[in-house]
DNA sequence: CGAAACCCTGTAGCGGCTACAAGGTCAACC
DNA sequence: GGTTGACCTTGTAGCCGCTACAGGGTTTCG
């Protein structure tokens, strides 16, 4: 299998695949007469996993650990589930993030009544107050 | 007022104040007699300005077109809210793929039954099972 | 034989900073 | 007046996970 037909099997870019290989998450396949990438069945497999980890927005660095993890079968799987957990923290705190974000764009789209123009608009008004200082929880207040 | 002055009272770093300089979203201060940046109020109410849509999580050329508007009186408000809006589109969109997200690895967590090897590691199993296909609708099947 | 589709390497770009290097300036203190 | 240290200047490179070139070689098909 040459690396567009890989790239295809997996649903990715053929430049990501090269990327993939240079960053250590796949491993170097052998090579044609011509110097053309060779394939074969376990690098589909590798690269599929790196996917389905990406899918999750799990880092590549923390992917690469995960596989360290699994070629050794003597480790505890407890380092492989803290790394999950780890990471599924990190995605809540965004996912709250986010939230509270969400609810701060819909107020001040809220402040906006129509037909008028930007010298009276809310939204303006209110981001530049809020800019000014104590109103607001984001940009903290040097003394 | 000096840029590590200016930095401190609106919380971010020097460098930070000078990339949004060079990317034209801090109008570029006078100057003292030996090249040092002199700024005054306007400029900080400026760079406050700037963090406050950061923390709102806008990207800086969002930024710049809502000053650009906002400097131009006679411009219909309706824009800058589509502008918000947008935004808030984006940021809802995301929030979802994270709440997925963290369902996908709170389910992933709970397969590991603690003490075991790697060998019989349910995430593993699981994230390399799912790779192979159809269970998962992360990635594509090409066919 | 020639065109199109594939492959190769190397490099640069995206966003929003952050960090470093190598120098100039300024205020305070001995 | 010399020296320390905190500040300032510019320019450049790094972070992440790709993506997109440029400038070549190879394979495949008609």
């Amino acid at each position: 299998m040459r690396i567009g037909e890989l790239a295809h099997q997996a649903g990715v870019d053929v430049q990501t695949v090269r990327y993939y290989e240079r960053e250590g998450l796949l491993a170097s396949p052998s090579r044609t007469q011509s110097g053309y990438r060779a394939y074969g069945p376990a690098h589909l497999e590798r690269l599929n996993f790196v996917r389905h980890c990406r899918s999750l927005d799990m880092p590549l660095a923390e992917i690469k650990r995960l596989i360290d993890l699994s070629s050794d079968a003597r480790v505890s799987c407890e380092q492989v589930d803290a790394l999950v957990r780890t990471h599924l923290e990190r995605v809540q705190t965004k996912r709250k993030a986010l939230e509270a974000l969400e609810a701060q764009l819909q107020a001040l789209s809220a402040q906006c009544a129509s037909g008028h123009r930007v010298a009276d608009c809310g939204i303006l008004e209110e981001l530049i107050h809020a800019a000014h200082g104590e109103a607001c929880a984001c940009h903290p207040h040097a003394e």
